[in-house]
RNA sequence: GGGGUUUUAGCUCAGUUGGCUAGAGCGCACGAUUCACAUUCGUGAGGUCACAGGUUCAAGCCCUGUAAGCCCCACCA
């Protein structure tokens, strides 16, 4: 085949996915299924375990959508770390995941059914979840298309959706284990409600914002008197049980005990004592609606008070005079300031700034609901979660946010999993529907979900009709993705790294290890990986609305899988939001296409030369010494990047060593001493060190290459390679010669210098032996020993006797260069001599640097004397 | 209210245990030119490291405080 002049990642990439998938490459060598090769019983893959696998999942995107530049970041970062492992020889495994996405795709999908002119009320639960997994069947597909586009190295054939049968049945598993375990119980409580879903949302689902609102003071009267309260809610005072005023505040104290006429009603309730009230907010005094507020609902337990629903779930009044009955929210309150005002209750209002719960997804204001659900309790998960994160059992990237979950796993509160919507996995409990069976428990666990009513000895029991929330089943993530069973040894699991966005550390992560720890007994991973939200290129969220939105596949079709892999990793480090630039992935495309130059050079040479496939090269000249010096230490800090999770150091590494060192410096002297088999090695090497970063211009090149076999993909991480020191040293003399040149020769008045001034040399060996050398990289007519006196300009810098053969003329007019040179040095220099000068400095700073600070002193002075003699040559 | 985090060149970011004469990419300026690559090569100009104190022989880095931005959690009847 044959190198074009510049790489085009269109006609290579879906080619090569293609190859690499039907290869089977990306599944792992080790089986899941023990193995006992030495007959002695142990299974033999507990001993190598950790060295010989790699093993990481994806968090699913969801299965009915497209990726977005977030999953861009995570696929470049995880799949990066699994090529690199691969190519590190461990048996690696990538587990390609898509979710299910039960709120998102519910309300994704109840917008198709208003479109239609239908609502779910005509439906049964059945219906619906058969009909949204058509529909999102349908859709499915797209995503998976995309994460091979971006070219993710996972093992499709275990790819885990989220109501896979072996998910439901390990989360029955769970749940059923948690139900005997006595963690689950049913509880009457407040949860989040938003009256359009119908659905409970966990705390994490919920979105506070401040809003401008009223605060309405209500009088409440007794006999001979009136207490006054506050509130925001005037509707739900139907509700009240209690008025609340703090056990400090003077101004009631007479009133406690006593018992007010709720108005519009003809129900007394007490006037009680609580914290909660707070003396310096509105009139000092507060209603006590346990049924409809967060707060209330904590002083109705302290004080035992009862619990009144006047909010049915669809958002309409009830259990209220008649007058209200049936009315919205926001009608009732109408009606109620309006009969109070009539009534001459109503003592004032002001206008407040208060935060206010809303649905994440339609914005609707949260109810605050009392509902049965089911809830799992977290006590002792929580606990057993942070003895694990205390005993360092887990290493976070970055570091901190170890404290921050250990902080938040301490004040977590009940886990409300129940969700009123169809699409998700059903809450395998049944209740009890004949009355007469009393010795019966309420409720059953019963795996059967696929039915609505099922029998036991005789007795009838019906389906709740509730699904799990959707983060209880991928809290199950780790366990799914790798099969881990109770009875097998399993090398995958725990997994070696969990790479996910730091915005879901509470409600995945945590979960992820307090589930883990539950199911298996050991933490569910190793390590954690968090990377931070891909802002816009001004540093903001990027939302449909303000229209800054990046859709990651334009940029892979416009410059490569690549280019957008290497583009999104610079610059970024973990847990932090930060901007995205398309000039990072415009510079990842130019490395693609340098490295196929590259390789297009080398290809030529090793035509050219015709050179025999032999392993070993011999070093034969500086630059190639040098060259596979600077290799090795890429390769080292590489390695030590990857170990440290800092990507964008190891793709600024590669970057750097690739274009400045290989191309610019070592290509450039091999125009003229060539060693074919050098050029190979070093040139694999190059490849498969980026390889993890760039996996398609790699192997595209590795497929073109005459020389090479296999996949690059499996091929092996390079050793080191080996070169003479010394020599490597000695080729930082010829680059400082040549770029002293290179800069002197710009400075010169005129133009086109480089090709007008030759250069003499005085006795120098290392000169002359490279004549050939010098001259290419610095453009120069001729290189000649100087004949009699020094003439023309001086080299300052470098420490050999060089002259540019410069007429006196052309030295005259660079003069006042020169002279602003020495004075610039000098003052480098009086700053060295300072310190020296500082006797503290002396005693106290380390021996070495106190050295090196005097060679310093030394080299500035010789530098000034040169500088010196260039003057005086003019 | 609690916690986290950021502030370094025009822009986006490095700078890991203090040794810095503060780096990179892009952008900018100047120069080169067809023999791997204009998605190129060479050279250069850009910085009171947010601010104020402190510790130290030495501070971008450590400590205290201030300011501005961002994120998360909790919450205001």
């Amino acid at each position: 085949m044959k190198f074009a002049s510049s790489y085009e990642p269109g006609e290579y990439e879906s080619d090569i996915y293609a190859a690499w998938e039907a290869s089977g490459i990306f599944s792992p060598k080790i089986s899941s299924l023990p193995i006992d090769d030495n007959g002695d019983g142990v299974d033999d893959r507990i001993c190598t375990k950790s060295s010989q696998t790699f093993s990481i999942v994806m968090p699913p995107p969801n299965a009915n959508g497209n990726l977005h530049i977030g999953h861009g970041l995570t696929v470049a970062t995880e799949d990066s770390l699994t090529r690199y492992y691969r190519l590190r020889g461990r048996s690696s495994w990538y587990v390609p995941g898509a979710d299910h996405a039960g709120f998102e795709t519910w309300v994704v999908y109840e917008r198709e059914l208003e479109k239609q002119g239908h609502t779910r009320f005509e439906y049964s639960r059945d219906e619906l979840y058969s009909r949204v997994w058509s529909f999102v069947a349908e859709q499915r597909g797209n995503m998976e298309l995309q994460l091979r586009a971006l070219g993710a190295s996972c093992s499709w054939e275990d790819l885990t959706f989220t109501l896979d049968e072996n998910v439901i049945d390990r989360v029955y598993t769970t749940f059923e284990k948690m139900w005997n375990d006595g963690l689950i119980y049913r509880g009457e409580k407040l949860v989040n409600f938003c009256p359009k879903h119908q659905t409970a949302f966990a705390d994490i689902e919920v979105e506070h914002e401040d809003e401008k609102g009223t605060l309405w003071d209500i009088a409440y009267t007794y006999d001979g008197g009136e207490i006054i309260v506050s509130t925001t809610r005037p509707e739900t005072l139907f509700g009240d049980v209690a008025v609340a005023v703090n056990p400090e505040d003077k101004r009631y104290k007479k009133l406690i005990g006593k018992t007010v006429k709720l108005p519009l009603t003809d129900r007394e309730i007490p006037i009680i004592t609580d914290e909660h009230a707070d003396p310096e907010y509105g009139t000092g005094a507060v209603k006590i609606t346990p049924a409809h507020d967060f707060d209330d609902f904590e002083v109705g337990e302290r004080h035992n008070l009862e619990r009144i629903r006047v909010i049915a779930e669809d958002g309409k009044m009830v259990n209220v005079p008649e007058a209200y009955y049936g009315l919205t929210t926001t009608e009732c309150r109408k009606k109620v300031l309006k009969d109070l005002k009539d009534q001459d209750l109503l003592r004032g209002e002001k206008k407040i700034e208060h935060n206010v719960a809303h649905c994440y997804k339609c914005g609707t204001t949260i109810e605050p609901m009392l509902k049965e659900q089911w809830f799992v309790d977290v006590e002792k998960l929580a606990k057993t979660a942070i003895e694990h994160l205390e005993n360092d059992e887990i290493r976070f990237y970055p570091e901190n946010k170890k404290k921050v979950i250990i902080n938040y796993l301490k004040g977590l509160k009940d886990w409300n999993i129940s969700r009123q919507i169809p699409w998700g996995i059903a809450i395998p409990m049944f209740k009890k529907i004949d009355d007469r069976a009393t010795d019966e428990p309420e409720w059953i666990f019963d795996r059967r979900t696929n039915l609505r009513e099922i029998e036991k000895a005789g007795v009838k029991y019906v389906r709740d009709e509730d699904t799990f929330d959707t983060w209880f089943s991928s809290s199950h993530w780790p366990i799914v993705c790798t099969n881990w069973t109770e009875e097998n040894f399993n090398p995958y699991y725990p997994l070696n790294v969990m790479e996910t966005g730091a915005d879901i550390l509470f409600a995945w992560v945590a979960r992820m290890i307090m589930m883990g720890l539950y199911v298996t007994g050991e933490v569910p991973f190793r390590e954690v990986y968090l990377h931070g939200l891909v802002l816009d290129e001004h540093g903001k969220k990027m939302s449909k609305s303000k229209g800054n939105v990046i859709n990651p596949m334009d940029l892979v079709t416009k410059y490569g899988s690549d280019a957008f892999r290497l583009g999104i990793l610079r610059g970024r480090s973990a847990g932090l939001n930060q901007a995205f630039s398309e000039n990072s992935v415009v510079a990842g495309r130019n490395l693609c296409n340098k490295l196929w130059n590259i390789s297009r050079l080398i290809q030529s040479i090793v035509d050219e030369k015709e050179s025999t496939s032999s392993e070993s090269y011999t070093t034969e000249n500086m630059g190639e010494d040098w060259i596979c010096r600077e290799i090795n230490n890429c390769l080292e800090m590489v390695e030590k990047d990857m170990k440290d999770y800092r990507f964008a150091e190891a793709v600024e590494a590669l970057y750097q060593t690739i274009w400045d060192k290989y191309a610019d410096w070592f290509l450039e002297s091999q125009k003229i001493y060539q060693n074919a088999e050098l050029l190979k090695t070093t040139l694999e090497t190059l490849l498969i060190a980026i390889h993890p970063f760039a996996p398609f211009v790699t192997e595209a090149i590795w497929q073109n290459l005459s020389w090479t076999e296999g996949f690059i993909a499996t091929s092996k991480w390079p050793v080191k390679l080996k070169y003479d020191p010394i020599s490597a040293e000695e080729f930082e003399n010829i680059r400082i010669i040549v770029s002293e040149v290179r800069t002197t020769l710009q400075g010169l008045p005129g133009t086109n210098n480089a090709k007008k001034y030759n250069l003499l040399y005085d006795k120098d060996s290392l000169v002359e032996d490279n004549q050939l050398l010098i001259r290419a990289l610095t453009k120069v007519p001729a290189i000649n020993a100087l004949e009699g006196a020094p003439r023309g300009l001086r080299l300052a810098l470098a420490n050999h006797e060089l002259y540019l053969d410069v007429p006196a003329k052309v030295v005259e007019e660079y003069k006042d260069a020169l002279t602003e040179k020495i004075l610039s040095v000098g003052r480098e220099l009086d700053a060295l001599n300072l310190r020296m000068m500082n006797p503290n400095y002396v005693d106290k700073a380390p021996a070495h640097l106190v050295k090196e600070t005097r060679d310093q002193i030394t080299e500035k002075e010789q530098l000034i004397d040169r500088l010196k003699q260039q003057l005086e040559l003019i």
